[in-house]
Order: C-alpha cells, then sequence, then structure tokens
DNA sequence: CAAATAAAAGGAACCGGTTCTAATTCTATT
DNA sequence: AATAGAATTAGAACCGGTTCCTTTTATTTG
C-alpha cells in the first residue's frame, strides 16, 4: 500500500507538503502538479485510520436495528442512507435480531469504533439501555420510542389509535376485536391500543375483546383460527400490517367474508397489503421521513445543536377495501 | 477519553506493559491485578484506530447490498451477520440503492475504510467491476452471479427454471406466458427463463409468450393488467416472486379465477407468497445459508486458503395452491 | 536594490496503540 | 553466595497521517 511518505520521497517534498496538497492547499502550483500526477499514478488513497486517529473524528455513525427482515426497519434505514450520504457520513449498521442482549452489546461495539453518534430503531427502552448510554456519552437517538432524557423521533401512535377508531365507530362498528402485542413495545403495545380504546370511550354499546398476539405473521396466523369462529366482533383492528395480512388470510380460510363479515385494518401502510385480496385499510407511517429526520438530528447533536428532546411524526389514514360501513342490524 | 498512557502512568509501570498485558501476557501477577483494577475503575477501552493502523488489520467484512427493502437481500444478510459474529468480524453494510455508479463509490469506500474482505451481493458484474476489483486486491466475493475471474456464490438458476418448466409439462401444460426481467440481470433475466426454456425442448405444441417486466411489484402489475386479458396461456411463469404477486393481483382484479384459470409460479420462496390468496407456488432458494457461506468463504479467502472459484447452491421446488392440472380440453 | 512581507516548504511532535530490543529483576542451581 | 537462565519490564521506534512552528523562497514596495 503506498502511504503519504511513498508520495512525498517520489516528489522530493516533506510529507507535510503532501497533507498540506490533500487538505487546505497553501501548495505552489507546480507542486501542486507534480503531486497530481503522482497521486493519480499510484492510486494513493490516505489512510483512515491514521486520519481518524489524529483528528479524533471518524465520519461514521452508528445505526442499530432490531431486525433485518421488516419493512418498516428497511424504510427507515432507507432514509438514513441517504442523507447520511449526504450529509457526508458513513454508515455501520449493526443488527440486534430482537435479542435485548445483543441490542446492548452492539451498543458498545459501536462506541468502540468510535462513531460519532448512535441512532437506535428501538422497541423497547429498558434501564440497561438507559446507563449504558449515559456512559457512552454520545449523541444517541432513538427512533420509534419515546425515551426519557433520551432524544428520541417517535410516530404518533396514540393519535393514530385515535383515528382508527374514530373511523370505525364512522363506519357504524359497535363491536370490536383487537389484536395487540406485548406492551413492553410501548408505542405498538399501548399506545397504538390505548388511542384506539380512548377513542371509543363516549360512545356506547361498544364492546371489544382484546387478544394478545405476536409481530410474527406466523402466530398471528395460527391465534386468528383460534379466536375468530368465536368473535362476535364486526371491526377486527390488528396492531400492525403484519397480523393484519396474517388475520385475513386466517379469516379467508376459514371461509369468512372480507370485509362483509369482518372489516380489518392494521397499521402500518407496508406495500404488501396493497397486494393481498382483499388490500387492507391500514395507518401509513413515514418510514423514510423517520431516517432521514434521524440523520438530521443526529448531525445537530454532533456539531452541538441543540434539538428537541421529543419529536412526533404523524400519520394518516389509508381506506382500502378491507373494511367496510356496518349493515344495519 | 481515557488512554493507554494513562492507565500506565497510573499503574506506575510503561505503556508497553499495559499493551502486553491487553494482549498475550507475560505480566507478572501483581501487575495485572493493578491493571485489572485500573482498566475497570476507568473503563478504558483501546482505541481502534490506533490499532487498526499499527496492526493494519481492522477485522471489519463490507457488505454491498442491492437495496434494502428486499426480502432476499434480508435473508441473507442475516446468514452473514450471524456467521460474521461467530468468527468475529464486523460488518459494514453499504447500499448501492440499484445504482450501478454507487455500487462501484461503495467499492472504493469499503477499501477506503481498510476491510479486510468485500462480498457483494450482485444483480450484475460489469467490466468496471471487474477492474476496480482487481485494483482493490481484496478477497472478494460475488453473491447471486457468477463472475469471470472472481469467487462467487450463485443459485442453480438455470436448474431452478428446468425444475418448474418440468412441473408445468408433468400438470399437463401446454400454453405458457413467462413474467421475465431483463436479460442484464443474468442469474434472473436469463439463466431462470433458459432453464425454463430447455425444459420444454422435447414436448411437442408447446407455445410460450414471453414479457419483460421489472422487479417493481407496481410495473408488474400494471404490465399483467395490459396482457393477461390478451394471452391463451394457461400456465404463468414469474421469474420471481415480486411478480407473481403482482400478476396474482391483477389476475384477481381482471375477474380470473387462480388456479382454475390460471396457475401461476414464482421464484424465490418468500415468506409473502404464503399469505396471498391463493398462496403461490414457486422455487425456494436458500438465502440465509447463502449469507453463511459467503462469511465462510470470505474468512478462507482472508487467510489466504483456496476455495473453488464457483459455487452453486440448489433450490427445491414448494407446490402451493397457485398451480394445478390443466383440465382435459 | 535592499528591506519588508507574503507564500511555500521543511521538520518535529503528536494521535494511541504495538513490537522489538535491551535492561532489570527474579528464581534456581551448584 | 555467585551465576546462569528465565521472566518481567522499560524505552524507543514505528504505523500513516495532521499540525504547529520555523526556515526558506518568492514577491512586493519604497
Amino acid at each position: 500500500m503506498v502511504t503519504i511518505k511513498d508520495i512525498a520521497q517520489r516528489a522530493g517534498v516533506a510529507k507535510s507538503t503532501v497533507s498540506r496538497y490533500l487538505n487546505n492547499g497553501s501548495v505552489s502550483q507546480k507542486t501542486r502538479t507534480k503531486l497530481d500526477e503522482l497521486v493519480k499514478e499510484t492510486g494513493y488513497t490516505p489512510n483512515t485510520f491514521a486520519r481518524s486517529l489524529k483528528a479524533n473524528k471518524t465520519n461514521m455513525i452508528g445505526v442499530i436495528i432490531p431486525r433485518l427482515n421488516s419493512a418498516s426497519t428497511n424504510e427507515v434505514l432507507n432514509g438514513i442512507d441517504e442523507k447520511a450520504r449526504e450529509n457526508g457520513y458513513e454508515l455501520i449498521i449493526t443488527n440486534a435480531n430482537q435479542d435485548r442482549e445483543r441490542e446492548l452489546s452492539n451498543i458498545q461495539t459501536l462506541v468502540k469504533q468510535r462513531v460519532e453518534g448512535i441512532i437506535l430503531l428501538a422497541r423497547e427502552i429498558t434501564d440497561s439501555h438507559q446507563s449504558l448510554i449515559q456512559e457512552a456519552n454520545l449523541p444517541f437517538l432513538v427512533l420509534g420510542q419515546r425515551a426519557e432524557s433520551i432524544h428520541s423521533i417517535a410516530y404518533a401512535d396514540y393519535e393514530a389509535g385515535q383515528k382508527i377508531g374514530r373511523y370505525a365507530i364512522e363506519l357504524g362498528h359497535k363491536s370490536f376485536l383487537f389484536f395487540g402485542v406485548s406492551e413492553q413495545d410501548k408505542a405498538v403495545g399501548l399506545e397504538r391500543k390505548q388511542g384506539f380504546m380512548d377513542s371509543l370511550e363516549e360512545e356506547k354499546d361498544i364492546s371489544v375483546e382484546i387478544i394478545e398476539t405476536s409481530f410474527s405473521k406466523r402466530i398471528a396466523y395460527q391465534d386468528a383460527l383460534k379466536v375468530l369462529p368465536n368473535t362476535s366482533a364486526s371491526y377486527i383492528v390488528c396492531a400492525t400490517d403484519n397480523i393484519a395480512i396474517a388475520v385475513l388470510k386466517a379469516a379467508i380460510e376459514l371461509n369468512y367474508a372480507v370485509p362483509e363479515d369482518f372489516s380489518i385494518s392494521g397499521f402500518g401502510g407496508y406495500e404488501e397489503t396493497d397486494y393481498v385480496q382483499p388490500s387492507i385499510t391500514t395507518m401509513s407511517y413515514p418510514y423514510k421521513d423517520m431516517g432521514i429526520q434521524a440523520v438530521e438530528f443526529i448531525t445537530e447533536l454532533i456539531d452541538g445543536t441543540e434539538i428537541p428532546y421529543e419529536t412526533l411524526l404523524q400519520n394518516e389514514l389509508v381506506v382500502k377495501n378491507s373494511t367496510k360501513a356496518k349493515r344495519k342490524a
């Protein structure tokens, strides 16, 4: 590998001159030309480590994702990727594979790699997270969950829940089945449900049955096969699009008609909801925007600019063919 | 940030002693205990850059993926991630976003980052790739495409095409519609099609209509809306599962019955094919295994071990509900 | 044309580690 | 107790850059 020393020697100048040439300037036209040639000829590129070592700056942002095969994660990553590139940062993406221990160890790994900031796509923020983050003493941004005393960007999940509730009420539904996930996930498990429940508050003659299932399509599908035959609901609220897709599959296999027998809606706005029969009504989430916003924020944090501790991103209802007005009894 | 010098001073020993303590050994019990304490107390971690600088070793593998929101990419990454972790490598994942220029620039970025090897999930290998890879002079592994004089792991796409063809023939189909993609993608665009076509060779009274569409569901869907009303085919071969899903959607919206009016099959084995109605017959691909295999190979290349230039991974037919025997005319 | 000033270049120190060699200390042996 | 040999340790050099300070060279000005 050719180094700055080699270049300097061959050009007959000092290392420092080459360094100046590479960075700001103040080099005579003559040496500049000479160095241009040599760099081209040798294909010289400065060693990033040597640079980072001295500069104490790595130009890298660490990203921790909960799992790889998730459409929402990918969209967020897409936004992060695009914006990071634009801002001149390299990304180190690490996968926690839904394992809390691994998430923590990923934080440490990134700290060791001397990233300048960390973006965490979160499921849940525990005390271990809190203390590790304090300790790391790095710009840190949590996405998708609100977190005390850590900067975060989250979706307006509570409001999203409300919007679905109000929409269903408008359609005349009274009897609901809610497929949710564990409340450990505050945003998805708690806030969406809470928003939905609160939106029904002032209505009369409402019944709601709540089932806790999983993010996994397979498990949600199995749960739905068991639950659907015994429900009196006319509207099924699913806390994620994946759950909605799984419930739809179960409903059809049990020979129900959707939306005639059940209306079904999800949360997420996944493309996949367009490609099942019927297409599924859902709350669309600004995933990519979140990624973009995240890089903007982390950049500001790195630069020492103040940003709000909590940012909420709104989402909107997309009505498709899996929901319809309740027929008059 | 606390450095090795700080530790050395506080322990009253030389830097080199601390370094020895951190690495191999040959340190007296007394200093070892002392240093244990100090490291714990200060939370010292060695600076990766300083280390890499001297060692000329980074323990990092670079991965280039064509795009983020792809189920197959994610599965492969999953395997890579798992195995890399096991082998003690860090991953730098970069996204080329389907842009050839960006793919090339990603290679350069990774080379600058001094990764020890690069894994490229490829769509197409051009001459620019070839020369850049030569120049980089790093262990390099291409996944998903065969590439001349570069190590590669690919799927047995030709054979996969044949298997689908033979299966359809067995079901008694004679008239086919093939939704393919550009031949620039050798594996998906060319080999799958070629395998399929060759498998029909010895049959009589066969008709095949070939449509070139896109990897994008949206575009494939639009193409299908145009083509389906005018086809006489009874079996539709789609070069990817995404295309199959899009074609199925179009078929249903045009009021065809699947598989009664058309049998439809895809390639890929995506989970999503289970969640549409009807579920789609497909060739399953060992994505995760490829990721695992890839890390094994790149590790061996880094260590200087010889590996075969070309490795082919087999895939198998998974019959679901979107295909059935042709009814006798 | 000499002196003052600006521009360019050189040299050394440093970033935070590792490694090699030489020096010191400890242990065992006679 | 003297000495050989092994185990530890210190110190310097180095990895490949950047940066600060000093010196040299070029340019301008009176």
